[in-house]
DNA sequence: TAAAGTAAGTGTCGTTCAGACACTTGCAGG
DNA sequence: CCTGCAAGTGTCTGAACGACACTTACTTTA
């Protein structure tokens, strides 16, 4: 048996927010090199007695103080030469950030951190560009088979608040009714029985997610 | 920043086929420690200079001689503890091979090679079991929103040969008309013109994949 | 206190898709 | 020519999806 050659490990996260109506990517400027000052994604290297996806939360938190309220491993990104400084292996995740205000901490290896639009990114570091791509593309799809779009809300919410994160997730806008209809025969969330007033307008009723604690997958 | 401790990457891959109605899975027994005498998935160490398609691709023909017809990434394990040796990442694949006849040679660090039914797995070695039943979670799902039944088939095939294909790996019996209808409607099969004689009945169509490559994604 | 502005909330209809269901066709072997 | 066997075919019903417009409740301003 051959000796076998050791990777650095690494995870990234794809953390995305919803914020007026726009979807965002939380992302890093690079403090070191490879790519000092060059956008990228929150991550780190795997130390030794913590599992991937700890690793992906606690390299989160030190690059830019936002804990994530979902995170899901998306896929691996290990082409030979995705990384100048030898053979590195990245475990990329998906994270969500509920939309409540939250002050950004850039530290660590971050010289800063901020949410970019998705429609207009700066150029990134390493294969970055990819990983956000696949990234959107899983949270495309999961938004028509299961309830994560919640995780991009507070605990309570009015539904045109889901709305407008299932609008900005798609980049198209949604019938108002139908939509409704729809939310609230898959009994995915329940009535609070509080209103929300807010503005100069009818008063919404509050929705919660009818299971705290991960998602649900329909079908 | 601290000095990155390497972890050993290896690729696993869950190769799967259909043979005489069952879903059946590709295992080796493991020759080395750990495990060693163990049934495990095929799979091995990252080399320098190869991807991790190659590497899963690369190990599985070095073990079992089998080339699949599909090969996708799965997931990541890397849970410390995972393998005695010492921290390891294995990226997992999910693999589809043909049915047509073909012989195994088992070689390299696997003992043996054979298929078993996944309704009557060994006790295995790692997590692979993990990683079998997430692989037969994606694949089921995959089945009703793709085109990747048919890469479990040959060339050319009736179409009730690819009835059996998604009966063995949903595990139930589908409706024949409501089937045939279904996959006629979507476009993913053509017409050869051809028919095959086979047995004391009536010939049947012999259809193939409409497009060469890849796989279809649905919806 | 009335009018204007704004977002919340509500129902129907037509089309399409999914699922249940049984008989006829074409060939081979006896 | 009869039997056995898999191939092949259509209809109906209920459910889901998509298009579509007005009323309600509250705040602000005149």
């Amino acid at each position: 048996m051959p000796i076998p050659t050791p990777a650095m490990v690494t995870t990234d996260c794809a953390v995305f927010r919803v914020s007026e109506h726009k979807l965002e990517v939380l992302l890093i400027a690079r403090a070191n090199a490879p790519f000092a000052g060059c956008w990228a994604l929150p991550g780190g290297f795997l130390e030794p007695d913590e599992t991937l996806a700890e690793c992906a939360a606690r390299e989160l938190v030190e690059e830019t103080g936002v804990v994530p309220d979902y995170l899901e491993q998306l896929a691996s990104y290990g082409d030979p030469g995705r990384d100048p400084r030898g053979r590195t292996v990245t475990i990329a995740y998906l994270g969500l950030k509920s939309d409540t205000a939250q002050s950004l901490a850039a530290a660590d290896d971050a010289a800063d951190a901020r949410w970019f639009a998705v429609s207009s990114l700066p150029s990134l570091a390493f294969d970055h560009a990819r990983i956000i791509a696949d990234a959107l593309t899983r949270l495309r799809a999961k938004l028509s088979y299961s309830s994560i779009a919640l995780k991009l809300l507070p605990a309570e919410f009015p539904l045109s608040a889901l709305q407008n994160v299932c609008e900005a997730i798609l980049g198209h806008p949604l019938d108002k009714r139908n939509f409704r209809k729809q939310i609230l025969g898959l009994g995915v969330v329940e009535d609070t029985g509080r209103r929300q007033r807010l503005g100069q307008h009818r008063p919404a009723m509050l929705y919660r997610a009818a299971t705290t604690r991960g998602i649900q997958i329909f079908r």
